[in-house]
DNA sequence: AATTGTGAATTGATTCACAGCT
DNA sequence: AGCTGTGAATCAATTCACAATT
């Protein structure tokens, strides 16, 4: 029976969108204590700095065999390894903007994508207003996505256009959509779509506060 | 026996975060109905456009007693009114910012937080550099943060500096976070946070297209 | 002695399916 | 006839608690 299983690719479809972001956030934290020359990491240590419980880590780690060694802990780079090499892809992938309003615009000039192995290769608009980067009209969307295959887009236009915008991308060929907009888009199933409601989120956090605290006014 | 359920507040502590986002999308979607001119809604209908199914729906709304009518659908004002009433706070809520980079200064101008009822009513950063608002420094945080009783904060920070800064802002009375970081912050359980990751979720996005397609590289 | 790995138990969320109203 | 409201059933995620291993 073998330990570190070797069949990653077919381990892939396994996985909840919730169990893949912890392995994201496990994957940085892990980063940080390579870059600090840490040998090995105890679940609970890496729970705490990941901020779930150390039994919840290790099922998670669960997914990928036997990789720690019992009364010791984890080794640092191995199991970094191993996480990446079940997300897969490595090297910078193109992602497209579109909409350069004021929130577009920003993460045109953000730079944790890349940091994170995404470039923002290009941005489009309906006004070819000039901002930092070159932003091209609609126009020369479906020409872009199909030259470059692009995959991801990241959407930001006005509510109003959001679905409008959304189906012809899809239509184009992109296949995930982070939503910055705060409509709920329709797409096919095999259409992947994240939404980052700003304002939701504030929302959001403001009722759980104001329900610690007692009800205000 | 009541059917509306008249001690709300009381009712305010048993919803799950998960369960009040999509309290809120719903509030969105209702009011664009609203300014439509619908009377009455299908559970069918709302969910479709919620993203949803009909029984969760249901369920959800079940939080408020009996709002709908069988036969018949829900009606567009009421129901508004029973969810607003739910969520407490009506009025526009004051929030500061932290840390005015890229992201920082772009959410300034945001336009979104404000029509969600929120205000951003000042930004600190260690560097006082000029942007579209006035920025302050840090040391004037705590007499601000007192002064104005403000309870929510954005921020917006270097990574590095993340956790002493939200530390600092516990310190000085913030009880809600909203944070931009891609630090985990540890905070007492009194505080709440919010996440927002950006690049996580591009990450996550990714990982759930190239499923989809069949591995790629 | 210490810590992982994991079945079993628990808790939580979603979906089913239909009774109850209008 | 049609749609809501909801107990029951299912499915998913988390936590427990302890055996297995170094």
């Amino acid at each position: 029976m073998p330990n570190i299983k070797n069949s990653i690719t077919e381990e892939r479809t396994r996985v909840s969108p919730k169990t893949l972001y912890r392995l994201l956030v496990y994957q940085r934290i892990l980063n940080k204590f390579f870059l600090n020359d840490l040998e090995t990491v105890r679940s609970a240590a890496l729970a705490k700095a990941s901020g779930v419980k150390p039994e919840q880590l290790r099922k998670d780690l669960a997914l990928f065999g036997q990789v720690g060694t019992r009364g010791l802990g984890y080794p640092v780079k191995e199991l970094m390894d191993v996480i990446r090499a079940f997300l897969g892809k490595t090297d910078l992938q193109p992602v497209i903007l579109i909409g350069t309003g004021n929130l577009g615009s920003a993460l045109l000039k953000y730079g944790g994508f890349k940091r994170a192995g995404f470039d923002l290769v290009a941005a489009f608009d309906v006004q070819k207003g000039g901002q930092s980067k070159d932003v091209l009209p609609m126009s020369e969307l479906q020409g872009y996505i199909e030259e470059h295959s692009i995959e991801l887009a990241v959407l930001c236009v006005p509510q109003d256009a959001a679905q409008e915008v959304a189906d012809e991308l899809i239509s184009y060929g992109i296949t995930g959509l982070l939503n910055f907009t705060s409509m709920v888009l329709q797409v096919p199933s095999n259409i992947s779509v994240n939404n980052v409601d700003l304002a939701l989120e504030l929302e959001n956090l403001s009722f759980f506060v104001s329900q610690q605290n007692g009800i205000p006014s």
